[in-house]
DNA sequence: ATTGACCTTAACCTCGCCTGGAAGCTAGAA
DNA sequence: TTCTAGCTTCCAGGCGAGGTTAAGGTCAAT
C-alpha cells in the first residue's frame, strides 16, 4: 500500500497541473517529498488526499495563505495544544458566517430578480421586443446573454 | 434627498478607497458619476448601495467580472428579458451549491479537528509541553499561532 | 539506439485586483 | 491668505496564483 506515484499521478488525481503541485511545495503547502535516485518526486495515498484538500479549500474561495495555516496545525507534529483546536474551531465558525452572508447574497439577488420580473410582467415584452417576430439587434443581444458564463465564484 | 457624497464619502460609507471607487469606474462597475464644475465626482445612496454590493459580493469571493456581469443585468434599461431571469436564478441556485460545498469542507474540519483532539487527550499535553511551566520556546510558539490572522475568503 | 512521454530547475510572463506616488487643483477653516 | 484635507489624472509597481519557455535528464518501448 501507500502507492508510489510520480507528480503527473499526483496531479491528475487531485485535479491540479504539475505546474501547481511544485508551487505548492515552494509555499510550503506540501512537504518536500522523497525522491527517486533520478530526482523525481515521489508521493502517495496522503498526499492526494491533502492536495485534494487544498484544492478544494481554493475554490471555495480560501487563499492559499490561510489552507497553509489550518495546515500547519494539523502537521504540529506534537500533539496539538489547546490553541490549535480553538483555531480550528473559529475556522469552523467562520464557515458559518460565511455561509450566513451568502444567503445574505441570495436574498439581496432574489429581490433584484423580483423587481426584474416585475418590469416583465409590466411591459408584457421579452427584452422590449415583441415576443414573436424578434428582430435582429434583439436577437443579438439575447445571443450575447446566453454565451455570458455563469462560473460562480471559481477564480 | 439623494444627497450629494463626494468619492470620499461614498468610500467610507461603503467599505472601500477612493483608488478602489475610480478603478471600479474605470472597469465600467459603477457608472461615470456626475460631477461639480469643478471636476469632483458626485454620487447618491443609489451608488452606496450598488457599491456595497459589489463588496459584499466580492468579498465573498465572486470576481469582479461576475460582478459586473450581474450589475448588467440589473442594468438593462429595456424590461430584462426570461434570458435575464433565467440567468439570475441559475446565480440564485449556485448559490446554494456553493453553501453546499463550505459545510463539506465544514465537515472536513471537524473530522480533522477531532483527530487532533484525540491526540491532545492521548498525550494529556498542550503542545507537547507541559501545562504549568511553559518555556520559552513553547511560549513564542503560542504568541505566535495567536497572532495569526483568522479571516476567511477575505482576499 | 532512438523515440516519446514524463520528469528536473530556473527564469520569465500573465491576469486580476488593486495600491502608491507624482504633480497639480479645490474647498473650507484659521 | 495660507494651510490642510481631499480631489483630479496618469503611470508604475506589487501581490496572489499560477502558466510558459528553455534546456535538459530519465524511463519504457520499439
Amino acid at each position: 500500500m501507500s502507492g508510489r506515484l510520480k507528480i503527473g499521478e499526483l496531479a491528475k488525481r487531485s485535479g491540479a497541473t504539475t505546474k501547481t503541485v511544485r508551487y505548492y511545495e515552494l509555499l510550503g503547502l506540501l512537504h518536500e517529498p522523497e525522491r527517486t535516485e533520478s530526482g523525481y518526486r515521489l508521493y502517495d495515498e496522503k498526499d492526494v488526499e491533502r492536495l485534494t484538500f487544498i484544492r478544494k479549500a481554493k475554490s471555495l474561495g480560501f487563499s492559499l495563505t490561510e489552507i497553509g495555516e489550518t495546515l500547519t496545525l494539523f502537521d504540529s507534529q506534537q500533539a496539538p495544544c489547546v490553541h490549535v483546536l480553538a483555531l480550528l474551531d473559529r475556522k469552523i465558525l467562520e464557515i458559518d458566517r460565511l455561509v450566513g452572508e451568502l444567503k445574505e447574497l441570495q436574498q439581496e439577488l432574489a429581490r433584484l430578480r423580483e423587481e426584474s420580473a416585475a418590469r416583465v410582467e409590466q411591459s408584457g415584452h421579452i427584452c422590449g421586443i415583441v415576443e414573436r417576430g424578434i428582430h435582429a439587434k434583439g436577437q443579438a443581444a439575447l445571443t450575447w446573454l446566453e454565451s455570458q458564463r455563469l462560473d460562480v465564484a471559481r477564480r
